[in-house]
RNA sequence: GCCCCCAUCGUCUAGCGGCCUAGGACACCGCCCUUUCACGGCGGCGGCACGGGUUCGAAUCCCGUUGGGGGUACCA
C-alpha cells in the first residue's frame, strides 16, 4: 500500500491541476447552485466501481469496456474501485470473479484494487473510517440530519393528508424540535441519516442525453447511513468518486435517476471541502434480453463466463459489445480493440437501450476467431479439447501433430470454440473408439458395402498417403467407375473415418489420421 | 399515482435540415462455389410509431399522443 489517506483532508488529490475551478464556494451556510465541473482541459479520470455479487453480467462488463475505452482514448486514468458495502449480498467469490473477467478481457486499470494507487484502500469496505469523517462533516454543517420516521409513519401521514400513500418519504424530520427527538430516543428508536434536499430545479448535461431536469420537490431527502451506522451506496459512490477525483462518471441508466440526490450530495460535499468540483455524468443505455426487459441476472446470455465457456474469445465479444450503443463507422461492425480505443468518444454513444443478441455476437466472434494467427487458434483451442477430455494436461507428441494439423480445418467452419471437440474428437480418438452417429448412418447408398469395397480397393494400393492421392484414387473408383454422385460416394467413407454426417475435409482428416487408421476404420465400418 | 429516460428494417445501427428512391451488419430466403458442413461471392425480403407544427425543404428541429423502459429501499 503506497500513501495511505488518513482523512478527507486529502479531497482531491488526484484533481488535476489544470482543472478549471471556477468558484469556490467559502460560506457554508450557502450552498452553490453552479459547482466548479471539469472541461475539456481536466485529465480524464473515469472508474468503474461495481459491487461483488454474483457472477458477471455482460452489461456491467459493457460499462467497464466504456469507461476503459474513453480512459485509453483521452489517455487518462481508469480507476477499479468495488463497492462492497452491502455485507448481506456481497461475496469474495464475486469479487474474485470480477477481477478474472478483467483479466480475461483485457481491461486494465491505473488504479484500484491490486495494482494500488494514491487513494488506498479502493475496496469500500476498508474505508469505512473515512466515511465516519464525512459523515460528521456532514451533519456539523447541517447537510445531513436524524430521521426517526419508520416507513409505515410516512405513509400513514400522507394518508391523513389526503395525499397519495406511494409518494415516498416526506421530510418530516428535518425540523424536529429537541423534545421531538428527546421522545423518540426515548422509545429507543435509532435514527438513520438522510440528505437535505435543495428545494429547487436540479439540471445536469448528461454526456450521452443531453440537458436533464429533475424539478424541485420530486425527489425527497434520501438516506445516506442505516440506523446502525453504516453508510450507503448514496453516500459513499459520490465521496468516493470526490476523493479519488473522478472527472467522468459513466455508468448504467439504472442510476440516471439517483443522479439528483448525488448533484444534491455533491454540493454538501463541496461545501464542506470533500469535493473539489462535480464529475461529468453519462448514463450508458440498458442491454436488454429477450423481450424488452432489461438482460437480468438470471438470463443465461448475462453470464460472461458462460459466453467463454461456450468458446467466445475475448476479441469476438468485446467487439460485439462494444456495438450495444456505439459503432465505429457507418459499414463497419468488425474492428479490434485497438480500433475501439482510437476512436471511442462517449459523446458518440447512443441513448436507447440495445438488445443482445446472442445470434449476431455468436456471428462477430466466428469472424474474430477466423481473424485469429493459425498458430494462436491452435493455443486457444487447447482448453477446449482438455475440457472436453479428448486430451490431458500436458500434450502428447501426436496430440500436437493432430491439433497443428487439425485446427486449420476447422478455423474457418466455427463461430465459436466450444464447437471444435466435437467436430474433431474423432482425429484424437482411437480407432475402435469410433462410434457412428445416427443421423450419419441414414442417408447412406444402397449399395454401401459396394462403395467400401471400392473404396479400400482404390486405397489399398496408395504408396503416397496425401490429400490429393486419397481424392483422385477415390474419385476414380466411386464416382467415375460406379457412377456414383459425390455426395454419395464419400459420404459412406465420411461415416466410417469420423462416425459423423459432418466432418471436416475428408481428404485431410484422412492424411491426419494415416493410412492405417483410415483402412481400419473402413474395414471396421464394412463388418458393423 | 408521481418522476425520469427512450422511439430508423425482426435485431444492432449509419443518419446530426437538402447528399435518403434511408446505407451497413446479424437473422431469414434464393443463386453461385463445393467431397459433407462451413467460409466466401452475388441477389432478395424488410424500417423512419402516430398527429400537429417550424421550414422553400424533416428520418433529422419543436409540441402532443401512443408505446416501451427505469426509478420511487436503512440494494447497488
Amino acid at each position: 500500500m503506497s500513501r495511505q489517506c488518513p482523512s478527507v483532508g486529502c479531497a482531491g488529490g488526484g484533481v488535476p491541476a489544470r482543472a478549471k475551478l471556477v468558484s469556490i464556494m467559502t460560506n457554508a451556510s450557502a450552498l452553490p447552485a453552479d459547482l466548479p465541473t471539469v472541461d475539456a482541459e481536466t485529465p480524464v479520470r473515469v472508474r468503474f466501481c461495481p459491487s461483488p455479487t454474483g457472477t458477471p453480467h455482460v452489461g456491467l462488463i459493457r460499462t467497464a469496456l466504456f469507461n476503459w475505452a474513453y480512459a485509453r482514448h483521452t489517455g487518462g486514468t481508469m480507476v477499479f474501485r468495488i463497492e462492497d458495502t452491502d455485507a448481506a449480498r456481497d461475496s469474495e467469490e464475486s469479487y474474485q470473479q470480477l477481477l478474472e473477467a478483467m483479466k480475461w478481457l483485457g481491461i486494465t486499470w491505473d488504479e484500484g484494487v491490486e495494482v494500488g494507487g494514491p487513494h488506498e484502500p479502493y475496496r469500500q469496505s476498508q474505508r469505512a473510517d473515512i466515511y465516519q469523517d464525512v459523515i460528521s462533516k456532514l451533519k456539523e454543517a447541517g447537510h445531513i440530519y436524524e430521521s426517526y420516521s419508520t416507513p409505515e409513519e410516512v405513509e400513514s401521514r400522507h394518508k391523513a393528508a389526503d395525499r397519495d400513500a406511494k409518494l415516498g418519504y416526506d421530510n418530516f424530520d428535518r425540523d424536529l424540535t429537541e423534545e421531538q427527538v428527546a421522545a423518540f430516543k426515548a422509545e429507543g428508536r435509532e435514527p438513520v441519516l438522510r440528505v437535505r434536499m435543495p428545494d429547487e430545479d436540479l439540471t445536469f448535461n448528461d454526456l450521452v442525453r443531453g440537458e436533464i431536469t429533475f424539478k424541485a420537490g420530486t425527489v425527497p431527502d434520501f438516506v445516506v447511513v442505516r440506523a446502525n451506522g453504516k453508510p450507503l451506496y448514496t453516500l459513499v459512490n459520490p465521496v468516493d468518486d470526490a476523493l479519488m477525483g473522478i472527472t467522468h462518471v459513466l455508468r448504467g441508466e439504472d442510476l440516471l435517476s439517483s443522479t439528483p440526490r448525488q448533484i444534491a450530495l455533491y454540493r454538501a460535499l463541496v461545501d464542506i471541502g470533500v469535493a473539489r468540483y462535480m464529475p461529468l455524468f453519462g448514463h450508458l443505455p440498458y442491454v436488454m434480453g429477450q423481450g424488452n426487459k432489461k438482460l437480468s441476472k438470471r438470463d443465461p446470455e448475462s453470464n460472461l463466463f458462460l459466453h467463454r465457456e461456450r468458446g467466445f474469445i475475448r476479441e469476438g465479444l468485446l467487439n460485439y459489445l462494444s456495438l450495444l450503443g456505439w459503432s465505429l463507422s457507418a459499414d463497419e461492425d468488425i474492428f479490434t480493440v485497438d480500433q475501439l480505443v482510437e476512436n471511442f468518444d462517449i459523446h458518440d454513444v447512443l441513448s436507447n437501450p440495445a438488445r443482445f443478441d446472442l445470434k449476431k455476437a455468436e456471428a462477430i466472434n466466428g469472424t474474430h476467431v477466423r481473424l485469429l494467427e493459425p498458430g494462436d487458434f491452435r493455443l486457444r483451442l487447447v482448453p477446449y479439447l482438455q475440457h472436453a477430455s479428448l486430451i490431458g494436461e500436458t500434450l502428447t507428441e501426436r496430440d500436437h501433430m493432430v491439433l497443428a494439423e487439425a485446427a486449420p480445418l476447422i478455423q474457418e467452419r466455427i463461430t465459436l470454440l466450444g464447437e471444435a471437440p466435437d467436430m474433431i474428437a474423432f482425429l484424437f480418438k482411437k480407432d475402435d473408439e469410433i462410434d457412428i452417429a445416427d443421423d450419419a448412418r441414414k442417408g447412406l447408398p444402397e449399395n454401401l458395402a459396394e462403395v467400401l469395397d471400392a473404396a479400400l480397393a482404390a486405397l489399398e494400393p496408395i504408396e503416397e498417403w496425401t490429400a490429393e492421392n486419397i481424392q483422385t484414387a477415390l474419385r476414380t473408383a466411386l464416382v467415375e467407375e460406379l457412377g456414383l454422385k459425390p455426395r454419395l460416394a464419400f459420404g459412406p467413407v465420411r461415416t466410417a473415418v469420423s462416425g459423423r454426417r459432418i466432418s471436416p475435409p475428408l481428404f485431410e482428416s484422412m492424411v491426419i489420421l494415416g493410412k492405417n487408421s483410415s483402412l481400419a476404420r473402413i474395414k471396421a465400418f464394412q463388418n458393423a
